[in-house]
DNA sequence: CCAATCAATTAGTATTTGCTAATGCATTAG
DNA sequence: CTAATGCATTAGCAAATACTAATTGATTGG
């Protein structure tokens, strides 16, 4: 009862806030689904370490997981993302600083 | 020579990270400007602790300040929020999570 | 002038964090 | 079956973090 769990935005600032935590993040975005094995390669760290980092990372809603025999595939959940576009949209800046880039992207998709 | 700079992303992520400080930042982004007197009335921290987070934030780049006497006002910096507005653009979740809204604010702008 | 106010800095401390090394538990290959 | 592989978890540790209390240096009100 002493653990006050502290609001998404903090949860999900705090996972991203470290650089290797991050970077996992980032990998697992740009693959479909990756495993634990191949994350920990060439990421510099010990394979325990990603395990930490995954958790974190799933427990703030920024991956899943999918168990397949002795493999575990993360894949990203960009949803998790969501606390903290809110968190910046209150704050504004997105649409009056990007606004050229608004109708070409409108164009692109919907010419 | 030793300390190895973080990138922006990270600074600011970490600038953020913690709820106290990013509480100082949406108060000091709320009012035009603030005085450290009067951020630290109902911050439930010392004043020496305000002075620090003001210091991670000034170095981040999300607030600047402004001396006045003995006093020093603190004013948000939004364009300090660039490093991650540019960082989650890379990940696309604005534009395509908030999709229906561009044409409505579009619409709005420029009707 | 001088007491009071404002803000930054510093030393000290408790807690949190990111890591490794080691272990344990499944699962699969041969 | 047995060895090897994949992953999670744990204990332990060094470093970083967030805080307080205290000090210092300005500035200003009376």
């Amino acid at each position: 009862m002493t653990e006050a769990a502290p609001n998404p935005i903090t949860t999900v600032m705090r996972a991203l806030a470290d650089p290797t935590r991050r970077a996992v993040f980032e990998r697992v975005f740009e693959s479909k689904e990756i495993s634990v094995a191949e994350l920990t390669r060439g990421s510099g760290v010990t394979q325990g370490a990603i395990s930490q980092h995954l958790k974190s990372l799933k427990q703030a809603g920024l991956v899943a997981e999918r168990a397949e025999g002795r493999n575990v595939y993360y894949r990203a959940s960009p949803e998790g993302l969501e606390p903290l576009v809110t968190w910046m949209d209150h704050y504004g800046v997105f649409w009056r600083e990007r606004f050229q880039n608004l109708r070409d992207l409108l164009k692109e998709i919907d010419p």
